[in-house]
DNA sequence: GATGGCATTGAAAACGATTACATAATTGCT
DNA sequence: AGCAATTATGTAATCGTTTTCAATGCCATC
């Protein structure tokens, strides 16, 4: 009773010139303790009575909890990292999506970082999650930075997406790329070509796999297929494809390591002028919108892009329940979705059981 | 030099428990004061030797700040929000590139949160906004969340982009959508189009601003559009246009809202199985990386997407160093792409004059 | 030679929450 | 009835910084 006059005197010289409503003012609003709104707030043992009386005060003061207070004292910071290396990659915005709506539903935070498959930004951004005590990190990381990656000597855990690193090492979540190439080789050599060719990222573990995937595959037919790597961008792609075009022997068909150079791709075969399928097959990774769309439709992988950021979240949250158990890997199978792109070149000249296509 | 000794016996027996190095360590380290630290990382009047000293200490224990205790004690978070309807919107991933490289630049951190145009999931994301005591906000709202939107009430500034509230409120940064409707109206006016009719988002003051600006520039010429309003996504679109390519009087060509919404549209017109555009033309807004591909290519507005995500953080910086300045509203214009879609379609059957087309 | 101003430094308070610990009240058990 | 165990609550310490405030030393000035 005494207390609470003095309060009521405190409120009337201290309210008009308090900023932010705290935990304090909602305790002195209730009648009790700090302490009790906190458990009343964060479910602990609190009485039927005094919490209803803590939710009262908490609509009359309109307190509002300060997260960054929370988190330095809880330790705790419910933020993950998201390190992509473009979010305007349709593959990683799709992921980056996932990722969100998983995080969102269990209460955390996501942070989105860009490295333009810049190691340097990859381990600014490291450096940043670091100093952010972020729970966890997902992360597609270059192949220069997978190598060295040390997830113990990061202090928190790391789930990697699209890319590997050594095996046992981490946590990741990847495509069958092998099967997928598989999948794309098979396919074009049903449809007839021969003369098969790739262009592949050389900023990551994925594009030598699949580079190393489709080799695979023509040996198995007794084929060789000619690779270059460049940046995984629609410029390197197209500027590539444009060179290739004038050289003197030519692919009857070409693989695009992702959605970005498959772009690219496309670009490049149509400043040449040439027509697809008929004179250059195309196919590649990504079922991204365009591809259903564009020219006679292009042979695609469709990549589980949703389960891929919503496995990464999970694979997350597993790992912070037990640290200990043993790095996973989760390979998921892509779908081969078979269009115009790839669609039989003899089919354009004669019959279709032609012994030696073109 | 006994203080050193001292820290020297420390070290032993505390280094191995102790979980992070604080800037509590660093100082011992140094042989300083916490406060000294403190102003030689914050850039305070420091002599060069102690900075030197805590420099090398930093090195020395591989300290790393603390964000959450920096935000909670400096009351300064140094994070701003970005809320939009669906990061996979192509517009969207593209101004949140934008957005985040001009965080980044100048240290601060970004939280993108996804909508999904529900006016709940936008309230649940400000009261978040709130609880993170972020710096400001960059948001682009349904129009319900737009007019009962009150920047005082949150306690942090708002840049609106895309969608624009009434006027005079909040800063915001949008396209001139009556300028860019009037040119995609006068250009299919000059193709030869007459019977032109939209297809517009029903959840934005965008979808509305650009069917109002195809309304007049239509009447300028005496002509009426029919207009539809659907949610704007891809699904509803192409069902859209599906049932409407079923009814007995259609259109010559058709305006999409966005680059969804001319995404379903063309998806319809194929599933319809009418040419493009021979039998109808189609045009829409935002030059996502598909429509120069698909098809004969799509007649769009361009919008200058980097530009506004750019533009929405350098105003929202501006707000923050003077709060008090009026309200800003930035117009950028949009521009025209002419291509195939919307080709003239009396040259695929006769001369270039002809008087009434169709 | 005392005084005032300036620059540098350290001690301690503060930011706003959670949580360890102590206390009081209640219950269950012999 | 008495004692241990359990429960609800309050007090105070704590998380890792920044920032206020006072103290120190130095120089120039009167």
């Amino acid at each position: 009773m005494v207390l609470d006059l003095m309060h009521d005197h405190d409120n009337l010289t201290e309210n008009d010139c308090k900023m932010t409503v705290g935990i304090k003012d909602v305790a002195r609003a209730a009648g009790v303790s700090v302490a009790t709104v906190s458990r009343a707030l964060g479910g602990g043992p609190v009485s039927e009575e005094l919490r209803k009386k803590v939710e009262a005060a908490v609509a009359a003061t309109g307190y509002l909890p300060n997260l960054s207070a929370r988190r330095l004292r809880s330790q705790h910071s419910h933020t993950i990292g998201l390190i992509v290396s473009d979010i305007r990659n349709p593959f990683f915005t799709a992921v980056s999506r996932a990722v969100e709506d998983a995080a969102y539903a269990v209460g955390m935070r996501v942070i989105l970082c860009n490295t333009d498959e810049n190691p340097q930004k990859e381990a600014m951004y490291l450096r940043l999650m670091q100093e952010e005590r972020v729970t966890g990190v997902i992360f597609a990381p270059t192949r220069a930075t997978a190598q060295k990656l040390d997830p113990h000597q990061l202090g928190f855990p790391v789930v990697l997406i699209d890319r590997a690193a050594p095996p046992g090492q981490t946590d990741a979540v990847v495509l069958d790329n092998a099967e997928a190439a598989s999948l794309l080789v098979e396919h074009l050599l049903a449809q007839g070509y021969r003369r098969i060719g790739g262009l592949f990222g050389n900023t990551s573990t994925t594009g030598a796999e699949r580079h190393a995937g489709v080799v695979a595959a023509m040996q198995q037919h007794g084929l060789q297929a000619e690779a270059r790597f460049i940046a995984p961008t629609p410029e390197a792609a197209e500027q590539a494809v444009r060179d290739w075009l004038r050289e003197p022997v030519q692919p009857e068909a070409l693989i695009a390591s992702n959605g970005l150079v498959l772009l690219g791709m496309l670009r490049g075969a149509r400043a040449a002028g040439v027509s697809i399928p008929a004179q250059l097959a195309l196919a590649g990774f990504d079922n991204d919108n365009w591809t259903e769309l564009a020219g006679p439709g292009l042979t695609v992988i469709e990549q589980p892009v949703y389960d891929i950021g919503r496995t990464a979240m999970k694979m997350l949250l597993e790992r912070l329940e037990d640290p200990a158990r043993s790095a996973r890997k989760v390979v998921l199978s892509g779908r081969l979705i078979a269009r115009g792109s790839t669609a039989q070149p003899i089919a354009a000249h004669a019959g279709q059981q032609g012994a030696e296509p073109r």
